[in-house]
DNA sequence: TTGTAAGCGTTATCAC
DNA sequence: GTGATAACGCTTACAA
């Protein structure tokens, strides 16, 4: 082994260090990829190399700059690499309201996906507004490598073209074409139809959500043919606010149809309903049964309890991550649907007799 | 005026479009400045400052450019802008937990702030593990011109290190010499404690947060201060997990000490209290009155509702969000601190007859 | 007012 | 296996 230091070589590498720190700090910016290659004496190629595709390089050099790197405590530029390379390794996630307790799951599952990948989650709030919306998905398009758009307002045709532009995942909507993320409705529908039947109920109103929202006329159908089938009553009612206050202003065209139980839209219309029955003192389940969709947080905390439709959200920002991530349009439709089930609780009960 | 059109320039202008068009296209890449510049018949330069400094140009060329820059329907690439100012207009806010319904309204309050000031908004969760934060603290500061820490886990050395490096604003936690949106605990305890020596409690149990949480050390020093005050009897519970599951497993130490009245650190752990106590057939607020902090969604829900004590929350969120763009350090002191206020809803009441 | 040219920190394409 | 060099798209002195 050629052991003996080579005479010319005797600068102390940890005074190099200081050097090279204390001009980086006199410059106020960050260590660069140069920094390294000059503390370790490599080229700034080989130092982008080593640290980036590991096999490339010959074990010395790697650990020469791998070492020189952790000295200056050097972290990637992720501007720089961006513009080289045209990723940013960062997602965007488009929500309605993130006070919305649905979308929470939603929110962590994808963060989880996303940092998991090693991906930075992006999240924009349109706050229920098909405007608002637009304006954050192009505000964050040049930025991200891929979207996730959950429970989108965005006509079919602008989600098209999106979709052409960049990686594109929806949540709770589906468009020809565009891979998506969706519960299987009718089997909770199924569930809670058929559970309501049990007991005795024969008339039903549906509280349905926003005007044009995708998933309010999803349930809608679902719940409209499983009604349909056993020869039930039912009636839609709205559109409404997805919101307590659209809940709660909905009580007396409810009320005024004579059904025996409600299907509301989602938890949060189903709990505003029931706030308002039982200031108004109409019986929440012996008059009128309330059943919802999400079991958000706050559904079994209500008295009653609220029956409700769950779907594992959590999951569903997992999925349309992974989906986004992959840019695989194929897997759309492999992916298959989400599982949904039925929550009974105390908001559900026997019909009134006649 | 020459209006007289240059022979030379006959080309049609349309047509050029068209072609440039079919080029960004075919190169796959959005299009740039160099585009533009084609377009509009000026150097590239010009494009830049027409876009960005509006009166620093010829109306003129600035019309053309802009013309130009809409037909080729142009976003600046942030990343390349980013990498020449040094400024990514980004911004991270780290939370410990996203399905915390207490954190929902800072994070809706920091994003309507960051999107006001043309700010994207870049969340990182923590999921209550200080090195999970340290880890998302680093994957974030890269990208980020400034950050929003809310309820941070980390020791103050490191948030001291962290406020040299990036603008740094705290979310319900003081360090010296580091900006911070805190709440006015003392006043909101202060109607508290108040309240239930009004209602002729004597005896108060604390139900405290988690080990290092530094919020709940500050309401519990508020709490004691304001019981010794009145000569109350208090003693602290705890640590706990700041969950449902938190409160619920507290139930027992807390009957043990006799006391009349429990202050939760927060809403969630009072939730969990209650929900463990109607289960073991425990009244509130006839046997022991229950209050928190934070009124978050679901307080006013379960039965009987919730006693709370209310910070503005989405105020926080912008407020910070606001501080930590002007990075100004004195605004700190200067920001006052949050009103906070009394919500008195069924869960207390007069303390139980010896 | 506008053009020229350098540079931000990386990665990619060549050579050697 | 490593070095030189040219992009990536934008901003910004400095010239003109």
């Amino acid at each position: 082994m050629s052991d003996r230091a080579a005479p010319r070589a005797a600068v102390d590498p940890s005074d190099a260090a200081e050097r090279i720190l204390a001009r980086i700090r006199e410059r106020g910016g960050a260590p660069t990829i140069y920094d390294i290659a000059e503390l370790a004496g490599v080229n700034p190629s080989t130092v982008s190399r080593a640290l980036g595709k590991p096999g490339r390089i010959s074990a010395a050099t790697a650990q020469k700059v791998e070492d020189a790197a952790a000295r200056l405590d050097f972290r990637v530029n992720p501007m720089a690499r961006a513009l080289q390379t045209g990723k940013t390794r960062m997602l965007g996630l488009v929500v309605a309201d993130i006070t919305n307790p649905v979308v929470f799951d939603i929110v962590r599952g994808a963060e989880l996906e996303a940092a998991a990948a090693g991906y930075t989650l992006v999240i924009a709030e349109s706050q229920e507004s098909g405007v608002n919306e637009a304006e954050a998905v192009e505000r964050l398009l040049p930025s991200v490598d891929g979207l996730v758009l959950a429970t989108t307002r965005m006509p079919a045709n602008q989600i098209d073209e999106l979709a052409a532009r960049k990686s594109l995942v929806l949540i709770n909507r589906a468009v020809d074409g565009v891979p998506s993320v969706l519960p299987d409705v009718e089997s909770g529908v199924e569930q809670l139809v058929e559970h309501l039947a049990e007991h005795g109920h024969r008339s039903f109103v549906y509280l349905a959500g926003p005007d044009r929202s995708w998933i309010s006329a999803r349930r809608w159908a679902a719940i409209l043919a499983a009604a349909e089938r056993r020869g039930i009553a039912i009636v839609e009612v709205g559109p409404n606010a997805p919101t307590i206050e659209g809940g709660r202003t909905a009580l007396r065209r409810v009320i005024a149809s004579q059904a025996t139980a409600l299907i509301a839209y989602n938890d949060l219309m189903a709990i505003g309903f029931m706030q308002e029955s039982a200031a108004q003192g109409i019986g929440v389940p012996d008059r009128i049964s309330v059943a919802g969709f999400d079991d958000i947080f706050g559904s079994e905390l209500i008295v009653p309890a609220l029956t409700t439709v769950r779907a594992d959200l959590v999951r569903a920002g997992r999925q349309a991550v992974a989906m986004t991530l992959s840019g695989d349009r194929d897997s759309a439709a492999s992916a298959g649907l989400l599982p949904t089930s039925l929550i009974v609780r105390g908001s559900t009960g026997a019909a009134p007799r006649r």
